[in-house]
This record gives structure tokens, sequence and C-alpha cells, in this order.
DNA sequence: CCTTGATCTCAACCTGACTTGAGCTTTCAT
DNA sequence: ATGAAAGCTCAAGTCAGGTTGAGATCAAGG
């Protein structure tokens, strides 16, 4: 065991990559939680490393912070995680990362059938199918690509 | 070909399923044109319901308006683009595609190497391999995962 | 002609994910 | 013991991608 189990946001933040201020955003949001010195600083868990860097996978991976906290809600309360623990919360991301995988690969073959033939009767080819939840959303109105009734794309 | 080749923004946002606040947004950002009656009211042509539905495709693979703009302006101007028109602009996307499913496919099996067996050392894995371009990025600052310089996440 | 629904413009507001700045305090190596 | 580096809080700003509202105008059927 290392002698100082306890690290500064500065050297979480450097052993992540991720800025300072984005630790302190994240624990605003529940996504880490930081004991605190004498004098009122942060001092967290090097096992806090492997929380932060799962937080970045997750949401390269599309998911919101509120998301990753309700993934990291299933962690065990009040002892460190280990790495059964870590394997089950990783398994929800791999289940997520097939169906991108899946949606991205309809996609491509709906690309060459709708677009490529100059068609582009998105409803036809069904390229906004709504079971498509796992598709990827990019920043914005998550409602806008989400909550839609029916008529897509149908073109005249 | 069809009587009226023009129509109105609600019409347009009737056949695309985006909502007309969001096509007068596009058109602010460049990424459509409209013509205007003597009214001063807009009119689309019947192809701009292929160019937005392009537009929402292009925006589920992960591109931004900008990065959109960039790509509709390979579209020839002042005619009506045509299939191989079409063809071409979304073989782009193609290539996007594949390369998200390969970012994706490696970082499933990564997420088994890294998290899986505990160590979570995304350096030494390369999860976050800056060669990496194609991963999606989330909302927020690019750079938070684009403009790192090297050091990322290694388990003391 | 007239009314009703669709459109228009412009400015303001919204969410998510952070960053920035001001002003002040804590740490820690020398 | 001290001074630079790092940390603290809180409010405000930023950026993308839109939405909302007010107040006014247009287009089309009856």
């Amino acid at each position: 065991m290392h002698r100082t189990d306890l690290i500064a946001i500065g050297e979480l933040a450097a052993r992540t990559g991720v800025a300072v201020s984005a630790i302190r955003f994240y624990e605003a949001k529940g996504l880490v939680e930081a004991l605190r010195t004498g004098g009122g600083q942060r001092r967290f868990l090097r096992a806090d490393i492997r929380r932060v860097s799962f937080i970045l996978i997750a949401q390269q991976l599309g998911l919101s912070l509120e998301e990753i906290a309700a993934e990291l809600a299933g962690l065990p309360a009040g002892r460190t995680p280990n790495g059964a623990d870590w394997t089950r919360i990783s398994t929800g991301l791999g289940a997520r990362i097939d169906a991108q995988i899946a949606a991205l690969e309809r996609t491509r073959e709906l690309l060459g059938n709708c677009i490529g033939c100059g068609c582009l009767s998105l409803k036809k080819c069904g390229l906004y199918n709504r079971e498509d939840k796992a598709a990827q959303r990019g920043a914005g109105p998550r409602y806008v690509l989400g909550d839609r009734s029916g008529e897509i794309a149908e073109v005249g």
C-alpha cells in the first residue's frame, strides 16, 4: 500500500487528464466524493482515479453525467470498489457499445440504400426507427431526436 | 414533376420531423437556403427535404452543425443535387461510421482488459489514444477529450 | 372582404458541461 | 517562518443547439 492514499485535486486532475474545475463540477453533481483536510481542501482516494476514468469512458459512449451518476450508484457504498464491482458496472457499458455498433452498421447499410439510391426516404428505410435508442445523440435537447411521434422524412 | 415545387417551412418541418424553429436556425447557420415570397415568407425546394434529412443523419453520427455545413458545401451550387452528388457526400459519412465502429470495438475490448481486470490504466491500454479522432464526443468543450498532450490516467 | 392559421423577426431563455475570475486561505519545501 | 503554488467558494460566462414569446404580417378558403 502506498504511503499516501489520499491525493489532492490537482493530482487527481493530472492522473485522469481532466481539469481541476471539472472535478469540482463532478463532485457538485455527485459523481465523486471528497474528504476534506482540516483546512477545507479536498482529498480523494486513489480509487477515484478509476472512478473519474470511468466517467470519461462513459462520456465517450454518449452517457450524460446524470446517467453516469446512475451507473456509479451501482458501486458499493462505504468501501472501495474491487475488480468485480467494476466489472459489473462496465458490463452495462458493454451492452451499450454493442447496441451502438449495431445501430451504426444499420445506418451504414441504409445510407447506401437511401441516400445512395437517391431516395433518402428515411421513413421507408427506417433510418429513424425509434427502437434506435442506442443511437448516440449529440448535444442539445434530447427530445429532438427522441420524442418524435411518427411521421419522419418521407420524401413526397 | 409536382405542381408545386416550392414548399412552406411548415411542410418542410412536417416532412423531416424537425421543428420550424430548428429549420430557421439551420438557415441562419447556412445549412439550408430559402427563397422568399413577395410577402417575405420562406419557400423551400422539395430537394431541401433531403438536405434536412442529411443534416439529421449526420447529427446522429456526431457531426456538429459546422461540420455538416462543411460537408454540404460539397454539393453543387446553383442546381439541385442529383443522386450522384448525394452519393459522393454520403461516402464521407460512411467512412466516419466505419471509424466509429472500429473505435467502439476497440473500446469494448479494452473495457474488458482494463476495467474488467481492475487496472483501468488507460494510458497503458490506450483507451485514450489520440489517434482516436473518430470517437464520438459528447457536448461540452471539445478539447477535454481531444487536446490532451499525453499523460492520461495512469493508475499509480 | 374577412378571418384564421401559418409565418415573420428579434430578443430572450434553456440545458449540459464546464471554464473563468475575484478575492481569500491552506500547504509545504526551504 | 515564510512565500510561492495550489486550493477554496461563489457568481458569472461560454458554447452548441435549439425553443419560446411578443407583436406584427401573410396567404388562402369561404
